[in-house]
DNA sequence: ATATTCCCCTGGAAGC
DNA sequence: TGCTTCCAGGGGAATA
């Protein structure tokens, strides 16, 4: 579900109301995740811990605790995760339970169980951690500019989309942004990335650049479930100009939205417009 | 190196 | 109504 846009709402919906609190009690309701979570590790690790600075790095939540360690949130498909009062009825699929100071619940629902939840020791750790550590520059960024991307691109056989989707190229960008950049771009999305003009690399780079910041100022893209963690949906899916339109008339030049599937995903660009 | 394909899961929508 | 099939915002591994 969530690409930059989402968890980064998140991050700042979560910095709002969850600084300085404390962890009371821990209940992990389902250990099976790809990574399986270890219940009684957790509970040690995060027990009467106060969290005190909510980051990001590329999809992955970071939420700092006062004795250094780090908390990793990855929300995977369909993950949330949800401030609550502890009155509020629990719903299905929330599988780790923080229990915070203040009658609320940090609340942690992912149906599908593509998610990660793990704790590090310090940021020492985070840094060197092989999830994170081969992850390309924040495309918002001053390290993900132009040259940047022309260096990377340089060379590269892979259609551009494949290339977008590539997290050690740039973090964050998943399969609506990346269509929705090329769409912004006039960017067939099967041109292999290294035989882009240094021209339609630059409209590239400018294309991500305002998608995503659109997509912040939206606060994300609710398709079906995502919220941020006060419950609330994005509005970006008016913005979206391709993805998930197939057959439907393209907003420039009314010729069908056409899917093809891409390394097993779905993309979505106007074969007029995206040469 | 790079491109597919499959897999991990559940649930909603669409088709019959 | 109920059953089956397809599809989904991610990411990693296996396979050609």
């Amino acid at each position: 579900m969530p690409e930059l846009p989402e968890v980064e709402t998140i991050r700042r919906s979560l910095e709002r109301r969850v600084l300085l609190r404390t962890i009371q009690r821990v209940d992990v309701r389902e250990t099976r995740f790809r990574v399986p979570i270890d219940a009684p590790g957790l509970a040690r690790k995060l027990l009467r811990r106060r969290i005190t600075a909510a980051a990001r790095r590329s999809k992955y939540l970071l939420l700092h605790l006062d004795d250094e360690q780090v908390m990793v949130v990855h929300l995977g498909m369909s993950g949330s995760l949800v401030l609550s009062p502890e009155s509020a009825p629990l719903p299905r699929h929330a599988h780790v339970v923080l229990r915070l100071d203040g009658g609320e619940e940090l609340r942690f629902i992912d149906p599908r169980r593509f998610g990660m939840l793990f704790v590090v020791p310090d940021r020492d750790a985070l840094s060197r951690d092989p999830r994170l550590v081969a992850i390309g520059p924040e495309p918002l960024s001053a390290d993900f500019d132009l040259a940047y991307l022309r260096r990377r691109a340089c060379r590269v056989r892979k259609p551009v989309k494949n290339f977008l989707l590539d997290s050690t190229v740039v973090a964050g960008i998943g399969n609506i942004y990346a269509c929705e950049s090329l769409f912004a771009a006039g960017i067939h999305p099967r041109t292999p990335a290294g035989r882009l003009s240094g021209e339609r690399l630059r409209r590239l780079h400018g294309a991500v650049l305002t998608v995503l910041r659109g997509a912040l100022r939206s606060r994300g893209t609710t398709l079906q479930d995502y919220r941020d963690s006060d419950g609330r949906p994005g509005a970006n899916q008016r913005r979206l100009r391709v993805y998930g339109r197939e057959g439907e008339p393209c907003l420039a030049c009314r010729h069908p939205v056409r899917r093809v599937v891409q390394a097993g995903r779905s993309t979505f660009y106007c074969p007029r417009c995206q040469q």
